[in-house]
DNA sequence: TGACAGTGTTTACAGCGTTAACATCAAAGG
DNA sequence: CCTTTGATGTTAACGCTGTAAACACTGTCA
């Protein structure tokens, strides 16, 4: 008896299931955020019984895992883009502009895609390793590089005392980070887009103000 | 027939259910954030039947409401407390130890009690009334609103161009809830308390400097 | 040809949110 | 004093979830 219940795929073995699940996962996650990354129906979308998954994640924390890797490098292949679009320049303008780059790709992408980006920071219960801060995009420079290395020049420029260098990274990371959550999901969910994306400049300014002050 | 199934509690009716399920509410956002307040374990822990919850709450997401409504107020009131104990001084100083004020209570707040802290941001599925601005401590003025005094001052004193002025409450909560974020589960999780205490304060000499340059 | 490892399926279980029907109690009205 | 009624708690049951265990299919290598 071959038992065949309802296989409507043409061979028993799927051929590249893991990437149908986590693709499956991340449509989910634009959907619905984290909380929507559900093991089951990411099998039922992809036409497999419930636990097939579990030949390919040890289980739905693994998957989410998955997904906030895939979406944090999407962040970071965002923001890649913005950066390498800069035009030549003096090395503080281009200082300044890698420093709007990095925040406006950062924000846009969060309302953009803000079910990927709240599954983007999705914190596994064991693990303690995140690699919100280690995923890179094409250029193979995580954000937060490219944001260290925009800050660096604002030091050499002269316009950043170097005694406000350390830790900056995270300065301006929580304020563009804040702002996105607070557009995405907290007080700020109402504005509307154009809004929102004249107000990240502020978010930017008000960065930039406090480090070259 | 008393049908008594283990009625371990002497009367029949409860007393003040709705207020024990509250807390037993907060405990669980307490030790596990909003994902932990689960509606049979609240029920559990006061020791009555699953289904007594909903005399009390509509669903999951009312008790959830009520717990971050009450998480909110905390927060509020953990802010004031610091507020009120700023000294007299110019009206500059005051406003500027205000703003000092409302950004180390919130984070603070974030650091002692990030389960509570993650829970009082939850947002309900159906509503769209978010109560995050508007919930006030023991001084009847919500946080958003104190940090609006402190900005108006601000201006008053001619530190802080009046072209600033709009909507500056948005970017520094920005900082700042961003911070708390990254701190309690992002990439600063591993930071000890007593550095995470000190980058605050540099976040919010960033804030200021950037409003007041 | 046959063993085997990889992958997918079925079955089963406990826990969750939630609905519906039933039980108990306190207070109000005759 | 008895009855009625509305508020509050309980039990039973359903479908959903994540997950473990056992089983079935299939390509590969001896």
């Amino acid at each position: 008896m071959t038992t065949a219940g309802a296989l409507s795929r043409p061979n028993y073995h799927h051929g590249d299931l893991r990437h149908a699940l986590l693709a499956a996962g991340m449509e989910l996650a634009r959907e619905g955020g984290p909380d929507a990354v559900v093991l089951r129906e990411a099998t039922r979308r992809v036409g497999v019984s419930p636990n097939a998954a579990y030949r390919h994640f040890a289980d739905r924390d693994a998957l989410l895992s998955a997904v906030s890797d895939e979406a944090l490098a999407m962040l970071a292949t965002r923001i890649d883009a913005l950066f390498d679009g800069i035009p030549a320049g003096t090395k503080e303008a281009v200082a300044r502009a890698q420093l709007r780059a990095v925040g406006t790709g950062y924000v846009a992408f969060a309302l953009d895609e803000p079910g990927l980006f709240r599954a983007a920071f999705f914190v596994p219960t064991n693990l303690e390793t995140s690699s919100a801060a280690s995923k890179s995009g094409p250029s193979g420079r995580s954000p937060l590089e490219l944001l260290s290395v925009a800050l660096d020049e604002f030091v050499a420029s002269g316009i950043m005392p170097a005694a406000r260098r350390p830790q900056a990274e995270f300065l301006a990371w929580s304020s563009v980070h804040g702002f996105a959550l607070l557009c995405i999901d907290g007080p700020l969910r109402a504005l509307p887009r154009d809004q929102a994306d004249a107000v990240t400049q502020r978010v930017i300014d008000m960065v930039e103000a406090g480090f070259t002050a």
